[in-house]
RNA sequence: CGGGGCGUAGCGCAGUCUGGUAGCGCAUCUGCUUUGGGAGCAGAGGGUCGGGGGUUCGAAUCCCUCCGCCCCGACCA
């Protein structure tokens, strides 16, 4: 049991002015958190004791798949270099030196350090398969911390890792994962989803995230709600209805028109009388793109136009994907010159050369697949003031791929089903992935399988960001006057309120209860602070505690109030009955 | 990195345009009263006005510069 009236708790009438989230509002008023600089947090008490919640529940289902690590947090340069990601990680990474002039970096996963591990220790396929994992603060250098405690530069990560011989046991590994996550999350009393996700330009066969649905989040996710598809955006894909609209008759070529100060589609498409996905989008890019030459890293940035309906944008991770490329920016005024040799807004694929190949220093042609099989459409003419209609793909002009490189729309047809999608904004509290070779490879871990033949591991990666469950909990449990938490995760159980500490009886019965409920296992909060009622019932609602015991005026007929948080409802239970009613909430 | 905003007491803010020696609410401390939804009265403490430089008789206020924080975008295995 905790006495209030000597805890460190310093709630706020008011929130900060830079709070914009819920979340990040509430944590601040209810004395959870404290800020020490951008995207960097003190969490004090309350914190802290919800954070060890969190953390309790995830090492208990870990352990039953894995073993516990703790890894350094600085890491010396080079098993970075041996990995790549010493530049690729670019300026997302906080390095440091130390006195003797050395490369040194904080801990952004630990990818490189559990490979080290590995190929130092595994020998053996009888070793395997291996989960380690820990729990460990990470550290980013944001380019822009926000939210609170949602995009921060330091936080504490569950991560873990998997070795495995051979592909089939990474598949169980990374189900073991899937299926432990599901059972921290839902002890964690979030309602989750998970989706596929983005692996990145470097490979990775599969890639999993959990959200938690909140207009709070930065992750787009489209879902179906008939057959239960649903991907992070950056992945996913979507039937397109057929295209109703009239088109033009006939098999006109390509005309020329006059379109004197039409650069942007609302004109073009008002121009000719057609539907914004009847006009042809041109995007222009540079893309970087990286390969490996010996321990080097060489760069080349190569041009690429994307061609897509007028009505539909550019989904960069997919052309990322596709060109296989680290970076892209748009083309400036001299590439598109020099490319297209025409301005912006009057781009389009007629009269373009497209390259044969990718990467190859010629122009990267990309169609979108929403443009196939379409016919006299309207496109830029790659000369100011000038459009073509009646371009029609495939005959009028090729290119070099053709792929979804759009984002979904909500509303499109579910890949799988073609119910309607939905794309709702979410917050991404996990993350499993299979990373297959990529380190292991690169670092030389190996170990001998029933043969005697030296082979690589194959390795998964998993990670739970412990401060984004607290913050989606909030997200997802809040009013006016503050937040609840699930049992499972809140700092206390309950907290008894004595309504006047100035009653001795009614002080006496408050200790007795709290004594009582301790008994029976809960966490209990003792209001035990020479304060009004209702300066004690805001408190109480403020910081995140399910359950209110309420030792006020009925406590004379041997009765008080037992209120739930997350209801506001209140039962009047006799002081005897009070530990019994409230042992049997679930945790 | 581009755009915008802010920095004055623990928190929320006014004062800056038009220079004259810093104020309000909440919080804190003391006393009395009050005691079921952020009490009342009386008194008190608390400030390098983000830092540095400059202009001026005089700078929170004008100028230069640096720093920090927030928001939008870019970015985010």
């Amino acid at each position: 049991m905790q006495r209030w009236s000597k805890l460190f708790i310093p709630t706020l009438r008011e929130a900060p002015a830079d709070a914009e989230v819920a979340s990040h509002k509430f944590l601040v008023r209810s004395g959870y958190i404290r800020q020490l600089g951008a995207g960097i947090y003190s969490y004090l008490f309350l914190g802290n004791r919800s954070i060890q919640k969190i953390t309790g529940i995830v090492r208990e289902e870990m352990d039953t798949i894995g073993q516990e690590f703790l890894l350094p947090t600085i890491h010396p340069a080079d098993i970075w270099q041996e990995s790549g990601r010493w530049t690729t990680m670019g300026q997302n990474m906080f390095r440091l030196k130390d006195r003797k002039g050395a490369d040194l970096c904080l801990g952004m996963t630990h990818e490189e350090v559990m490979t080290d591990l590995a190929r130092h220790e595994l020998r053996s396929y009888r070793q395997l398969p291996q989960i380690w994992y820990q729990i460990q603060t990470k550290f980013r250098d944001e380019p822009r911390p926000k939210g609170g405690l949602l995009r921060v530069r330091q936080f504490i990560m569950k991560d873990s890792y998997s070795f495995d011989i051979d592909a089939a046991g990474l598949d169980k590994s990374f189900d073991l994962h899937d299926a432990v996550y599901r059972k921290i999350f839902t002890r964690c009393g979030l309602q989750f989803v998970s989706v596929e996700a983005d692996s990145g330009a470097m490979g990775g066969t599969q890639s999993q995230e959990f959200m938690v649905y909140t207009d709070a989040g930065e992750d787009l996710i489209a879902s179906c709600a008939k057959c239960g598809y649903a991907a992070n955006l950056e992945k996913a894909v979507s039937q397109l209805a057929p295209v109703t609209e009239m088109e033009p008759t006939g098999d006109g070529t390509p005309e020329l028109v006059h379109t004197p100060g039409m650069a942007a589609i609302v004109d073009v498409t008002k121009f000719f009388g057609i539907e914004a996905s009847s006009d042809i989008k041109c995007v222009a890019y540079m893309a970087e793109v990286r390969t490996l030459e010996g321990k080097k890293s060489k760069s080349t940035w190569e041009p690429v136009a994307v061609f897509l309906r007028g009505d539909h944008f550019v989904n960069e991770t997919k052309l990322l994907g596709l060109l296989g490329a680290a970076e892209l920016r748009t083309m400036n005024g001299d590439e598109l010159e020099a490319w297209f040799h025409g301005p912006a807004g009057y781009l389009g694929p007629v009269g373009l050369d497209p390259a044969k190949a990718l990467h190859d220093g010629k122009l990267n042609v990309v169609l979108d697949r929403g443009l196939e099989n379409r016919k006299n459409l309207v496109g830029g003419a790659n000369k100011l003031d000038y459009h073509f209609r009646n371009v029609t793909p495939g005959r009028d002009f090729t290119w070099t791929v053709a792929a979804d490189v759009r984002n979904v729309v909500e509303g499109e047809g579910c890949p799988q089903c073609d119910e309607p999608l939905k794309v709702a904004k979410a917050v991404e509290v996990g993350h499993i992935f299979k990373l297959g070779y990529r380190y292991t490879e690169k670092m030389g871990a190996k170990v001998l399988d029933p043969n005697g033949k030296e082979v690589m591991p194959i390795m998964g990666s998993y990670g739970i960001g412990i401060e984004r469950i607290l913050t989606a909990a909030i997200e997802q449990n809040n009013d006016a006057n503050g937040f609840w938490l699930p049992r499972s995760i809140a700092p206390f159980d309950v907290v008894v309120t004595v309504t006047n500490m100035a009653d001795s009886s009614l002080r006496e019965t408050g200790e007795r209860i709290a004594a009582d409920l301790e008994a029976a296992g809960l966490d209990v909060l003792l209001d035990d602070r020479e304060e009004r009622a209702g300066v004690k019932f805001k408190d109480a609602d403020l910081i995140g505690v399910p359950f209110r015991v309420n030792v006020g005026k009925k406590a004379a007929e041997g009765k008080v109030e037992v209120v739930t948080r997350a209801t506001a409802s209140s039962i009047d239970t006799p002081i005897s009955e009070v530990a019994a009613l409230l042992k049997q909430v679930p945790r």
